[in-house]
DNA sequence: CATGAATGAGTCTTCATTCAT
DNA sequence: GATGAATGAAGACTCATTCAT
């Protein structure tokens, strides 16, 4: 955005940064934070370890850095996807379809970003989460304050408390998308999002 | 089962392994996989590090074998649960039921459980999953033959593919257990299984 | 002294203590503690690093250990020197000479000796000093004693302080410790103590 | 003193390197040789890391060259004093304050000075002490000097060999200077130099 | 000529695993 | 068969020094 106001050197800075992100990245989806060194970090990055540590003061805080940017990033997609539209459904439809289209275009984020995301306390974010909690939270807030509203126009019919209906969406979708990750082929992530919304749309029973 | 079969050396051997395991899992549950010693686990077992290492070839092999038990254990409870009745509400009622029982009576398994049967494949387990992955999928078959049998007798709308069904439901009511995990207070894991089973039942729209 | 209420295991365990430690003593006496590398010690321990680690936490640990150990013995021979006697004079007699023997039976230590008792207060022992300060401190009131008792008893003539005439003798003998370090042949410690005593016994002014 | 020679260039760079050394001195003081590192030395100092290398080659040339020219100033100082009078007690007295008076205006210097002075010869001037050692051993000849001066002239008596005096003499006011470091209240520096010098010009025993 | 980013050797420390007793 | 002392490879991190800009 203000890249013109970056001096060469900076900018080099930040190309540096995100390459060492990105080996990180890698690596660390590919085999997991603890089964990783800062060596082999800055071996795929093609830096010297010490240079790693001009940018990052530990492996946790490079670990650290690489979570919480690409979870905004994640985060902002899908708020984005869902302030979009002003219909409800519409809302959702968006939802899953930007979940489908920001996941298949970061596969190795995935991963991580669940391993944090998920119950694991004892991860390397630990109480760290904060930020990505709160994050998580007020989108989830976000999410059941469509229902909500859809439920208030009569849209959709009151089957269940809207934070309900913002989880099962969340981890419905979730589900969705590690099939995918398993088996890209044999189970693709839905390209018509009313295959995962016709779940909560419909309803098995007659009433 | 076979008990009486067991010389009384035997039957020791497994009482230490149990124990074993037990400390294990405690250790494994609180601190994480990485975060815990071979030293420590013996410690708490009360056993020496080369009789751990009698019973298991590596960490890994006992952490290994830790997670296949539990999950066996986990499996058949839920298979179990939806085999007793014969009416297809029934049994996803029992699903649910029976999924908040067997985890809240081993509550320290199931971050483990969750850290390794979600995406993170580079966790310990890594491509191991066999055994478990094969139970799963088994399971996830057994539920979808649920909702496949309630569609043929017409007691369940086809609104989605029963396998998608599947998905839902085992994700949905794993949401529930990691938000009661979070904090058991606030988000206690539903008594009455329709709380989770209507947001599969009762669909949004009206037809 | 308990020698025989001790395992066979427990005499090994403190020989190989003792093996540590003089490894230790001896490339720290030699090139300082920071130019000393804890796979050096272990090298001429004969011991692997992991093994150095289960008796000592940290490198740290293990010097303190080292000028703790040797403080006391020294402490020890001087408080017993100048308890021998009755007499003020062969008590300061007795004293300069143990200097002499305890310090020449255990030359390596002096260096690293000093190096910790001196101002040096960004040493490794840093405010650790505490135990090593209390002892010295209370032998310099011991030290000071002694003069004061024999001016007490007009044997000394109320020439100074009796702590400066402490500090004065201590620093003396030390002085001459030194000196014998830099060239034992040239400035060999005395052998007649009042070689030393003079300076303070027989006044450079006539009355 | 051939100031008027120096071009503005090189006044600068004395300047500089005058900038560089005080800022070395302050830290080294405050946390010894290996715990400042030359990035601090360079911050503190405000000068570029390149920089500092450009007048020093090594963070070792750096200490010796803060050493050296400390040792030639002190040195100066006390060599300035004892040649001052005529007197040999005068000579002793002027010694005694101009210690206490060149110590107490350059504090920051006394440990490291003394660090490097007294024993520890795995020190950072190892055997590279050459030119201090000469300096010093020469200024004990000076205080030798004296003291058989003043008895070759009756103004002493002979109560001991005169480089044994000089030591004596050395270590005691060091000594007090050392106590006066650790707790200025408690042990200030004698302001009468004949605190000191009684202990030397008056004696114990009665002859 | 000054700068300070980049380097990577070297350090302390941990811990899974082995094996002599 | 049980034990736990001994091992040493491997990892995170620091910092003196260099050199391209």
């Amino acid at each position: 955005m203000d890249h013109k106001k970056l001096s060469r050197r900076e900018r080099e800075k930040l190309a540096q940064r995100r390459e060492m992100l990105a080996a990180a990245l890698e690596l660390f989806s590919e085999k997991g934070y603890h089964n990783v060194s800062m060596q082999q970090i800055a071996e795929k990055a093609e830096f010297a370890i010490g240079t790693l540590y001009k940018f990052f003061n530990s492996k946790e805080d490079l670990y650290q850095a690489l979570i919480l940017e690409k979870h905004l990033k994640f985060h902002e997609a899908l708020t984005k996807a869902v302030a979009e539209e002003d219909d409800e459904i519409e809302k959702l439809r968006k939802y899953v379809q930007a979940k489908g289209e920001v996941f298949r275009a970061n596969v190795s984020m995935i991963r991580i970003y669940f391993a944090e995301t998920q119950g694991a306390r004892y991860n390397v974010m630990a109480g760290f989460n904060t930020e990505i909690r709160q994050r998580r939270s007020k989108f989830m807030q976000t999410l059941a304050g469509i229902f909500e509203s859809g439920m208030k126009k009569k849209r959709f019919r009151r089957i269940a408390d809207p934070h309900h209906l913002a989880i099962a969406l969340d981890s419905i979708s979730n589900a969705f998308l590690f099939l995918w990750l398993d088996e890209p082929e044999r189970h693709p992530y839905p390209e018509d999002p009313d295959t995962v919304l016709n779940i909560l749309f419909k309803g098995l029973l007659d009433d």
